[in-house]
DNA sequence: ATGGTTTTTACTGCGTC
DNA sequence: GACGCGGTAAAAACCAT
């Protein structure tokens, strides 16, 4: 239940600063009833406005400026949502949550039984509880906002964002946020969730498009895969292979020789050690060679993020080991 | 903190277009 | 002469201890 109230109270946020302009628009027309000079009130469920003193309908069918009630999936739902009260902006949660005053009088100042005490009391205790729980979901919706923003500025498809939050969850339910900042966590999520779903992106690459800098992410990332002791290989070279292959516009032979490269030299154990990425781009640079298609390695440099000197130095391994494999 | 390893930076020389 | 490539040495970054 709170899990539900919550997300539309989230959603009620992002909607509300369009809501508020249109209505802003509404008021400006006519405030006053034509018959008795009353307040008007417009009932937009119903299409209607009406006068409050003698009950005038001033305007009716109107057109209902409201999102599309219609939902296709989580996200439209919360876009589309028109529940919820109007908010401010001036408290941490916009104003939507509940406070039980300490004064235990009722409604008219006459002062509450003891029994009546106690159960205020307790229903103190527990709104408490539920506000802290409901940070906890602000959080949460702010770090998956932050996750999702950032897979699609590295093109990560929707099941890495899954995985990602759910390590996120995680991490919350543990109470490894503390001392942390969201960003952070919700960075680190990410990376892991890359790697583990077999499209990793280097520290480089997903620092680029967070707001938080590369030591952090790694020490909050190394932080959160051991607290959750998630297990998370080195990422395979060859998985970074086909996005260089069609970043530098390279054909699919291409892709398949530095494939092939990466294996023998997987069998021989050249690869330890050395990064990942530099031997993909190495593989990729030397497949083409073979392929006889030109690239140059300042090219693949670029498109890999890695210095031409470690790719020579790499290529020339793989290619001693391609020879040592197969001594034709 | 330390030491070993890998990667980067900067520079140089060679051949080709 | 600019460019691509190869190599080297020293610095920096990284990692396990």
């Amino acid at each position: 239940m709170t899990d539900t109230t919550t997300r539309r109270y989230a959603s009620t946020r992002e909607n509300e600063r369009e809501s508020e302009e249109e209505s802003e628009e509404r008021r400006d027309e006519e405030l006053v009833c034509p018959e008795c000079a009353g307040n008007l009130v417009t009932d937009e469920e119903r299409g209607e406005t009406v006068c409050t003193e003698c009950g005038l309908v001033v305007e009716e069918d109107e057109i209902d400026p409201g999102p599309e009630w219609r939902a296709f999936d989580a996200s439209e739902k919360d876009e589309k949502s028109r529940v919820g009260a109007p908010t401010t902006n001036m408290m941490h949660d916009k104003g939507l949550s509940t406070n039980i005053g300490w004064q235990d009088k009722d409604a008219y100042g006459n002062s509450l039984s003891s029994r009546q005490r106690e159960k205020m009391q307790r229903l103190r205790t527990w709104n408490e509880r539920f506000r802290t729980r409901d940070s906890k979901e602000r959080n949460l919706k702010q770090a998956l906002g932050e996750i999702d923003r950032m897979a699609s500025a590295l093109g990560l498809p929707e099941n890495v964002r899954e995985t990602a939050s759910v390590i996120y969850r995680r991490a919350l339910d543990e109470d490894l946020l503390p001392g942390r900042s969201i960003e952070g966590v919700a960075t680190s999520a990410l990376y892991a969730a890359a790697r583990q779903a077999g499209t990793p992106r280097s520290l480089d690459e997903i620092s680029a498009v967070s707001r938080v800098d590369k030591d952090e992410i790694a020490r909050t990332y190394r932080y959160v895969v051991r607290e959750l002791s998630l297990e998370i290989q080195p990422a395979d070279p060859e998985s970074y292979v086909p996005r260089f292959a069609s970043d530098l516009d390279l054909p699919e032979e291409v892709e398949r020789r530095a494939r092939e490269l990466l294996s023998t030299a997987k069998e021989q154990g050249v690869h330890s050690g050395k990064s990942p990425v530099g031997l993909a781009a190495a593989a990729v640079y030397a497949a083409s060679l073979l392929a006889n298609e030109k690239v140059t390695q300042s090219e693949v440099s670029e498109v890999a993020n890695i210095s031409e000197v470690t790719i020579r130095n790499r290529y020339h391994e793989l290619l001693e080991a391609e020879e040592d494999f197969t001594p034709a």
